[in-house]
DNA sequence: GTCTATACTGTGATAGAC
DNA sequence: GTCTATCACAGTATAGAC
């Protein structure tokens, strides 16, 4: 009698295929715009007919909702890793927290457009790619309740503060600086307004 | 000899016809959305064939340029309406500032994603259709300047406080209150920042 | 001048051959 | 699983009736 293979090669295959077509699809996203992406101009950067994309995605829409899943899974991995790295400092850390939102919401549009505004006319993410998004407002709620930020609300004008600015950098200053140089102080305006005690350690020699 | 009429009749009418064509799209716009704004939904609620749009509209574009330029010179004469009515105390005159920016926006989403955000894929408005949010823009600027917040960052960071709340509400919480109810707590907390008086009026009874 | 009729391109999506 | 063929409908543009 034959064993039961303990790899799926074909699952393994097609995991991987459809991979490269969401690769693709973040490449289109990013080079036109994430409204732009066609079926075509993905099934060509693959070396694929437009119709055989629905062998892997069963809509269009279903591969925005895989784009959504993988790019918040791929946020939360991003700050488990960097997260250890900050400084403990209240509000050194915040600064940090924000600036990183901030730089990687700036370096990649696409990222930011599609995951946290509302720019594709009928995508509605589906539960269980909208979930890593929850685990991710998790960990900032965590982080903010590590520094005494407790309450709901707090936690929504943070939200108001860091999107806002990054809103405004994309939609009234498209590749500048303007909002970016906004960051501390914003942070700074957000940390005396919850109660942060004053930073302790210089940092200017 | 005939002497030169004082009305032109014909361009009334076109202008009638275009005024008409705009009022159509906004409903359109509102109804499914502004990226979803198709030549023939418009065509049919002003029962035209979409061709003869071309009549009164260079392109889609030039739609959604006209629409831009109406919004905000609807807003600007909205503001210049609002304005001398609201009360002169510092804080409560932020307040009421912000409130109407926001209950203006998310009562009407499709004005605030077609003149604050980039939800259509290729429109950028031409220099005659920016001019009345500039014209928006500056009326702020003089109001904040009256009530001593002169410097341009303050500005921009009452544009990403207010902006941060519409954003979030219409991204994260369409149809209800959440960031609404944050909106007089975040004015504090600006008006904390760029040192605002404590209110000197008492409101409550 | 204004509108209708019509054709052209490109899009998402489906059916069926292999 | 991938392909060819095809559909319905979007935006654009031209020709011609009135």
């Amino acid at each position: 009698m034959l064993g039961t293979p303990t790899r799926d090669r074909i699952a393994e295959r097609r995991e991987a295929v459809r991979a490269e077509i969401l690769s693709a699809a973040w490449d289109v996203a990013r080079e036109h715009g994430v409204a732009q992406l066609t079926l075509r101009s993905v099934a060509d950067r693959v070396g694929m007919r437009p119709p055989s994309l629905y062998s892997h995605f069963d809509s269009k829409n279903a591969i925005y909702d895989a784009m959504f899943g993988q790019g918040w899974a791929t946020y939360l991995e991003e700050c488990h890793r960097y997260l250890p790295g900050l400084p403990a400092e209240p509000r050194a850390r915040l600064r940090a927290i924000a600036r990183h939102f901030f730089d990687y919401s700036v370096a990649d549009p696409a990222w930011y457009q599609l995951l946290n505004q509302r720019v594709v006319p009928g995508f509605e993410p589906t539960a269980e790619s909208y979930a890593p998004s929850v685990a991710v407002m998790e960990l900032f709620k965590g982080q903010l309740a590590a520094l005494g930020i407790a309450d709901d609300a707090a936690v929504d004008i943070w939200v108001v503060v860091v999107g806002g600015l990054v809103d405004a950098q994309l939609a009234n200053d498209p590749g500048g600086e303007r909002y970016a140089a906004l960051l501390d102080r914003a942070v700074e305006m957000y940390a005396d307004h919850v109660g942060l005690p004053p930073a302790t350690t210089r940092e200017d020699p």
